[in-house]
DNA sequence: AGTATTTACTTAAACGTTTTAGCAATCATT
DNA sequence: AATGATTGCTAAAACGTTTAAGTAAATACT
C-alpha cells in the first residue's frame, strides 16, 4: 500500500548514474555542470515516470535555505490580516515561497514564541506585525538574523524595513469629514495597547479637532484589549452621557463591535450620531448606518513587503533599511 | 554581526561530551538512556547560556516528521476560511504543530500544486477544504500517503476521513422559515461548482419546498464562479423579474454580495423580498436588513479535524476512517 | 576474588540532498 | 605522437540531527 518515497538514489541506482548527475540535472544545473543532453533526458524522464519530488527537509539542510515565509499576524481570522495573508501569500507563491502563519493576539509571549519556531525552523523570511513589547523581535534576531519586515505598525524604536500606511492624515481626513457635516463633540475609541499605528490614528485625531473653533478637548476611551466587549459598552455609555455626538474608532474590531452595540442599545440615537472607523470591512458598506473609513491598501501592502523582504533575503550586503508608507483611501458614506 | 547558529556540536564541545548526549539530554531522553543527572543539567545550562535552537530541518530530515500540518482552503482572505484558519492553528498549536497553509480559489490545478508543495515538504498531515475535480486528492496520496482530513465538504466517491456539517438539514430549515413567514417562490442561488456542501444545500432547498402546498419547481440560479458579480446581477434580475420573493443563498459570499446587490438596485424591494444565507459572517447581523442565517460551528469542525488528523498520524495502523457531521445552528433574524 | 549487572557515556551510521574536486575519455592542436 | 583543452561524468564530504549499538568503569552478587 504504501509505497517508498522515490529518492535521487532511486533514479540514480535505475539508470546506473550517479546521484550528483541526477542531482544536477533535476536542480537544472547539467549545462552548467556539463552534464551531457542524451543524459539529462534520461534522468528526467526517469524521475517523471517515478513521480520524484524531493525531499525539502534535506535539501533545506543543505542548502540552509527553506523556502518558507514566516507570517506572524495579530489575528488571522480578522478579515484584514486575512486579506494580508491572502495577499503575501500569492505574493510569496510567486517568489517560490511558501508561507507559515501564527497568530499573536497582541500578545508578546504569544509573538515571541511564534517567532522562536520560525527561528528554528529556519524560514528564510519573516513578515511580522509587531505588538506592543517589541523589543523581542530584535532579540530574536540576537543570535543570527533572520531577514524581517515589519508591516502594518512600527516596533518602537527598532529601525527596520517597514511596510505602513499614513495613519496621521487618514486619521485627520476622518475626523474632518465628521467636523464638516457639523458633529461638534467627537470621541475617540482606542485599545489600550501602545501600537505605532493608533497612536498615530490618535494624533490625527488630536490634529483635527485642534484646527476647528469651538474646540474641545480631547476625549480619548482606551478600551482593555482583553475585556473589549464589556468596556465598550461602558465606554459608549460615557461618551453619550457626555453628550458626543461624534465617534471615531481606531480600527475595524472596535467600530464592528461598537456598532453592534450601539444598534443593540442605542437604536433611536444611530441617526444622530457620526461614527467614522479605520479599515473598510464589508459590513460597513451593507450595515445601517454605512460607515464612512479610512482604507487601507492592504494588497499593495503586503506585495510590497513580500518584495522587500525577498530582496533582502536576496541581498544580505545591501543593508539599507526601507521605511514605505502607502497612501489610503477614503471612503465617504452616509451618516444617517 | 550576524554571528552563527549554535549547534548541538557546540554545546558538546565546550562541554567536553559527545554530541549524542547533548542531544539526549535537549530531547528529554535522559534518564530513558541513562544519562547522569549531573550531566543533564551541565548540557541544558549550557544550552540556555548559548541560547541553542534546534535545526528542525536536520531533525526533521533524520525523524520523517515535519512537525508542519498542511492546511488548503479555498481562500484565506474568506472569513470563513479565516476562522477556521485561527482554529485550526489554535489546536494545531495545542498539539505541538505548526500550519503551512495554501489557497485554491476553488481551482483544481491549484490545489494539487498546493498538495503537491505539502508532499515535498513532507508535512505530517494535511487538512484539505476539496474542490471540484478532487480525483486529485486521491492521485496525490498514490505514491506514499500522508494523513489527510477532509473538511467543510465531501470529495466525490473518496471515502477518507471527513468533518463537516448537515448542510441538509439547514439548507431545509432555512426554506422552511421562509415558507412559514409565508414567501411563495424561493429562488436557490449556487456556484457552478460540483460541490457536495452546496449539493446537499441545493436538495434541502428541493425537498422544503417540495413539503409545501401550493408548491413550485425550484428554482436554481448557478453563478459562474470566475465571473460572480456580473452573473450575480443578471441573476438577481430575473429572479426579480419572474416574481420570486424568496432568495436562498447556498454560502457567505453569494449572500453578501447579492446583499451588496439589492441594496444597490432594489432598495424600495429589500422589505419586500426574503433572504436567507448559508454561514454567519458579521456583516449578516448589522446589514438591513439583517440576515437569518445557517452558521456552521466552525471551531468545533476545526478542533475535530486537528484532533481526527492528529490521531490519524499517530495511528497509522487504526485504518477506519471517520466521517464525522456536526450540527449546525440556525440563526434567526429580522426580514424587512 | 571473580563474574554479572548496572551506570554513564561514546561512536558512528543514517536521513536525502547539494556541490566541490577530481578522473577518464575524447577531441583539438602542434 | 605528445600535449593541452574540453566533455561527461563520479566520488565523497557536508548540512545538524537522532539513535542503535558498543564500551569502559563502577557496583552488586556469589
Amino acid at each position: 500500500m504504501t509505497t517508498k518515497r522515490i529518492k535521487l538514489s532511486d533514479i540514480a541506482r535505475e539508470l546506473n548514474v550517479s546521484v550528483g548527475t541526477v542531482s544536477l540535472v533535476l536542480s537544472g544545473k547539467a549545462k552548467q555542470h556539463r552534464i551531457g543532453e542524451e543524459m539529462a533526458k534520461k534522468v528526467i524522464a526517469k524521475a517523471d515516470e517515478l513521480d520524484y519530488q524531493a525531499n525539502i527537509m534535506a535539501r533545506s539542510l543543505r542548502t540552509g535555505k527553506s523556502g518558507i515565509i514566516g507570517l506572524a499576524v495579530a489575528d488571522i481570522a480578522n478579515p484584514y490580516f486575512g486579506r494580508m495573508a491572502r495577499y503575501i501569500e500569492n505574493e510569496a507563491s510567486n517568489m517560490g515561497y511558501q508561507v507559515m502563519f501564527g497568530s499573536s493576539d497582541e500578545d508578546s509571549n504569544k509573538l515571541s514564541s511564534i517567532l522562536n519556531t520560525f527561528h528554528s525552523r529556519q524560514v528564510d523570511g519573516i513578515i511580522v506585525v509587531p505588538v506592543e513589547n517589541c523589543e523581542l523581535v530584535g532579540g530574536m534576531s540576537n543570535n543570527d538574523t533572520i531577514p524581517t519586515v515589519l508591516i502594518d505598525r512600527e516596533c518602537n524604536n527598532l529601525q527596520t524595513d517597514l511596510v505602513c500606511t499614513n495613519n496621521f492624515d487618514g486619521a485627520v481626513q476622518l475626523n474632518e469629514v465628521l467636523l464638516k457635516k457639523g458633529y461638534k463633540k467627537i470621541a475617540a475609541f482606542v485599545y489600550n495597547l501602545r501600537l505605532s499605528n493608533f497612536e498615530e490614528r490618535l494624533n490625527g485625531y488630536k490634529k483635527a479637532i485642534k484646527n476647528v473653533e469651538g474646540t474641545f478637548n480631547p476625549i480619548v476611551f482606551s478600551i482593555d484589549f482583553n475585556n473589549v466587549e464589556e468596556n465598550l459598552v461602558k465606554a459608549l455609555e460615557e461618551a453619550l452621557k457626555i453628550r458626543c455626538d461624534g465617534l471615531f474608532f481606531v480600527n475595524n474590531s472596535l467600530g464592528i463591535l461598537s456598532l453592534k452595540i450601539m444598534r443593540k442599545r442605542y437604536k433611536k440615537l444611530l441617526t444622530k450620531i457620526g461614527m467614522v472607523s479605520f479599515d473598510n470591512p464589508e459590513v460597513f458598506d451593507l450595515s445601517t448606518p454605512r460607515i464612512t473609513c479610512w482604507e487601507q491598501p492592504v494588497e499593495e501592502m503586503s506585495k510590497k513587503a513580500v518584495e522587500l523582504l525577498v530582496g533582502k533575503i536576496n541581498n544580505k550586503n545591501e543593508d539599507k533599511c526601507q521605511q514605505i508608507k502607502l497612501k489610503g483611501k477614503l471612503i465617504l458614506r452616509d451618516f444617517q
